[in-house]
DNA sequence: ACTAACTTACAATGCAGTCAGTAAGTAAGT
DNA sequence: ACTTACTTACTGACTGCATTGTAAGTTAGT
């Protein structure tokens, strides 16, 4: 059996491809994955939902990727490509919040459809739950790097923060997100994290003991 | 036209309503609102979808009644019936967080639904701006009877802190539920309650200024 | 010539909501 | 006490629509 010939894509093809994912970011952030037709995104590039499904195989696949292909337009999307670290992370992370104000559309794609995966059997759970893992451990490694600075380490203060400071820029982007006229989303994520980091760098006893 | 004589709902009606709001609430948990038929609520409480359409009219109207009733349920459970006030609230939203931890279904419920209800046109949607109008109220409230105490007051920091602390709960929620190995959901929400209230109640200057 | 990049048409499923009918309850009149 | 008139609480069958995926055909690039 001969073994059947491969032809590249097209040159135009890889460009398609982009804009097919950007108009599924779009759809999936406004209604959601399970909620948000094929048939809308093809409409948005000009195309039906077959010639969709010719490019990504299933609606499925298409997710993943689309997840995956913002990961990547961010990170071209920094100045500097190396991750910033130490206390450089936590500057990064109020800038992106400041962005963020200017970007709903993905804001919202994030919130809606990280809440979506935790649902049964849902195709963007695996990358989600890496995601946090990941964004996790950049933002303990950044603590321990302005730790060691300051000759402290706690490590399970440590791992708390960072999973509060992502928490709360996540749950202020669906308050932000219901009613932007009563959050400052950006603002407020600054204060935060500072409030977070503040307490992990050099921890106060709790106001809420027995007085 | 003769007025049409209207029956009151036999006696065991109301349980049965209770039924199926309760079995609905498990069902949009698990696989969101779009995306979870009334036939499998109606099979858990064993009857048809149609008689469930019979009790509430529409799918919408009964998302709209899960998540009501599901609020006056919660007051039910707490011992004492008023609100807590100054820094009792702080303590019950702890202790919320802690008794969370035994209830995944209903946190899941709450997480996926909020963030569902950003998309388009969601029912759910009024509930859920007006959830977090009221809660981030409450916890102004409560700072500023704190605040008072201490001869402090600063409306915007009170402002962001109560969002902020709503938000760290929520976010905290998802990373749990999407992996709980990797998050404790109680003690973390404890911690990053009081890093936000100390920090509102006296602040400290930024970290992340040049230095 | 072969294949990528589609389209059109269709199959298969899933779902909310409607409708007519039924059994059982309730109120009112006798 | 019993009947009549009406209502509640459903079921089952059906409609209509939306949606993913597939298969076969068409066009144009290489």
């Amino acid at each position: 059996m001969a073994t059947r010939r491969q032809l590249p894509p097209r040159p135009e093809t890889a460009a398609r491809r982009r804009e097919i994912l950007a108009a599924a970011l779009e759809i999936f952030g406004a209604k959601g994955y399970k909620n948000g037709p094929l048939a809308e995104i093809a409409e948005q590039v000009g195309m039906t939902h077959a010639g969709i499904l010719h490019h990504f195989g299933s609606k499925d696949r298409l997710l993943v990727e689309v997840l995956r292909y913002r990961d990547e337009s961010d990170v071209e999307g920094l100045e500097d490509q190396h991750i910033p670290d130490g206390i450089e992370l936590f500057r990064h992370l109020i800038r992106t919040a400041f962005a963020n104000e200017a970007r709903p559309g993905i804001v919202q794609a994030y919130a809606v459809l990280s809440a979506e995966s935790v649902t049964d059997g849902h195709p963007g759970r695996d990358y989600f739950e890496e995601r946090y893992r990941v964004l996790r451990a950049e933002i303990v490694e950044a603590f321990t790097v302005v730790c060691r600075d300051r000759g402290i380490d706690d490590a399970q203060l440590v791992d708390r923060a960072a999973a509060s400071i992502l928490a709360v820029m996540d749950g202020l982007q669906v308050q932000w997100l219901l009613d932007p006229t009563q959050v400052e989303l950006a603002e407020t994520s600054a204060f935060a994290i500072e409030a977070i980091a503040l307490q992990a760098l050099s921890p106060r006893p709790s106001p809420f003991d027995a007085e």
